[in-house]
DNA sequence: TTGTATGCGTTATCAC
DNA sequence: GTGATAACGCATACAA
């Protein structure tokens, strides 16, 4: 019950008349130390209820075994699930996980990342924040040889890991799924600036495959959302439905809207999917509760994390630090829904 | 772009012909040390790039400033926001957080715990993992003085701080409304042990309920989920639904069980909410999507995340430790919606 | 295989 | 108002 002090080596070596170093080094499985010490030190460090201090370790290491992650908003269903999977990733390997958000605003992640950098973090996971435009304030962990990953919303110009998904292909599907079911005049919501190239780069795969399969492109059913949230997606749908001539299809940049539109039409007594097919984007919970179901892409989020936390432990590994501008594409699927339930007839 | 040494405050030192430890004090404006030195030091600090070592600070002050945070998943919506409510306080107070997962499992919970501990948070914020049976595991906490505070699923016998709704109340209120909406049938979801006394405690209001309205209590109406998840809500909707004489209203223990009721019954053609009326719990966001949207209780997530940690920074900042049993109970709203939207007439 | 000595960058306790 | 010095607990280069 009472504040004791921490038990440290030198109380373990003082009662097995060893030295300090000698302590240090079995409790670490070290080469030179034989296996009887080894054992006698483990056992009597137990008994003594003995804890590393990990703070004097790091001080004296230089390492922290601390990972930080910064994402614009953690109470996201896709960004909660990423996390998730850094932590499971990084607790396996002895790893902690310091989490800050930006909430979205360029300022706060800049403040953010001084914080991590403060904190010594060995590596970090970062999704950017929507209005950030340059990536300046992350050059400071590459000049330490602080292993930095981008996860999903990553930068345009900037050397690093990415981890990611083909946004151009999943636009490109998202749209082309739409035109397989029989959409002629397909809309799209977009956000952000072209720097965090995330949606703009669904908007690139949107566009191409209007341009594919010869299908007209019109300015005015592409909206553009001040921020992805569900008011923006609802005053989008809007925009559209009030239109002379309204648009038969919806790809919208995530689901959060999407299932705004769904709502809209709904009110509006537009039937989904026949008069108007939406599909949306990262396969929320809400995408399936909704009804009509929300077609959407899959985003591995909860893989995404893991492979970013793998990243960063084998960075530490290896040696060489060439390969730091590597970029993972992670997988993604049309998950047809009732939202898009159309006839089906292929053009091929 | 060299991995330059980093500045110490004797680099400052020397440069300013000054002993280190008036740098130290400078730095933190101590009281003993003149305006003119401190802006001198600051100033300098600055220019030479000065960070502090809060590894070294933390090892010599024995103070982490980290926050450790031990939830079942983070990937729920209630616990996501939760979570972020912590970030955004703690991050004000210069405190970081860590964060790690039970997965909802008594072992993985034990053995987190020791990672915090080792980690040498500040303090501690825990959720209970469902299997929970005993605390002990957070005794070595207490023993060192760092402060815990649990927050949503408490225990029951653990004299510690404790933030939570009145689960009681809650089932009370979510069991009158359905009653006052007309309900004569009420069947109510639950699950979890007697020990982690969350759901336990809401079943208890939903009794209360019953009795004080004169309505039987028919057991085959209250169903045990072995989990809190979609699937288990299908099936018990299912049993529910068999019956004989099924129920005309359902309390569920969350809005994910209640989503589930609501699916199945429209799948069974049962109308809600004129056959059938559905309250959950949490306002997660799948409970506005629904159709038709779930009635609910509020679950201040956010706040009590905030509330968790302002308790655990009071608590720093109080020297008398004698009111750390305190529990802290915020309100909680019935949010009437579609779900149990039946013709009102009031008892009273 | 084990021991000795030193430093990691602070803060705190004296002393002046 | 400032300085010298000793911890904090561990890891490691160098000796033995």
């Amino acid at each position: 019950m009472k504040d004791n002090k921490d038990v440290t080596i030198y109380d373990i070596a003082k009662k097995l008349n060893l030295s300090s170093s000698t302590i240090s080094r079995a409790l670490k499985d070290h080469k030179s130390i034989s296996e009887k010490t080894i054992s006698r030190v483990k056992k009597t460090a137990q008994e003594m209820g003995y804890r590393p201090n990990i703070l004097a370790a790091s001080l004296r290491s230089k390492n922290t075994k601390t990972i930080g992650v910064l994402v614009p908003t953690i109470s996201q269903p896709f960004i909660s699930s990423l996390i998730s999977g850094i932590e499971i990733t990084a607790q396996k390997a002895g790893y902690n996980v310091i989490i800050t958000q930006s909430h979205d605003s360029y300022q706060e992640e800049v403040n953010k990342t001084k914080t991590l950098y403060n904190s010594r973090v060995s590596g970090v996971v970062c999704s950017l924040a929507m209005q950030t435009q340059n990536t300046s304030h992350f050059q400071q962990f590459l000049n330490k040889n602080i292993p930095i990953v981008f996860v999903d919303r990553v930068p345009k110009n900037f050397n690093t890991y990415k981890v990611m998904i083909n946004n151009y292909t999943a636009g490109f599907k998202a749209t082309e799924h739409l035109i397989f079911k029989g959409c002629k005049r397909i809309a799209h919501f977009y956000a952000g600036s072209e720097f965090g190239n995330l949606y703009s780069e669904r908007k690139r795969g949107y566009l191409h495959a209007l341009k594919k399969h010869h299908l007209p492109i019109d300015k005015e059913l592409i909206i553009y959302l001040n921020e992805v949230t569900y008011e923006e997606g609802k005053r989008a749908s809007h925009i559209l439905l009030d239109l002379k001539n309204p648009p038969d299809g919806i790809f919208s940049l995530n689901d959060t809207t999407g299932v705004a539109a769904i709502q809209v039409a709904k009110k509006r007594g537009i039937k989904v999917p026949q008069d108007l097919a939406i599909i949306g984007f990262n396969n929320d919970p809400i995408s399936h509760i909704i009804d009509p179901s929300l077609s959407t892409i899959t985003n591995p989020a909860i893989k995404m994390g893991k492979t970013s936390a793998k990243i960063i432990l084998k960075h530490f590994d290896s040696t060489e630090k060439n390969d730091i501008a590597e970029i993972t594409f992670l997988n993604t699927e049309v998950l047809a829904r009732e939202s898009s339930n159309k006839i089906n007839f292929k053009i091929s």
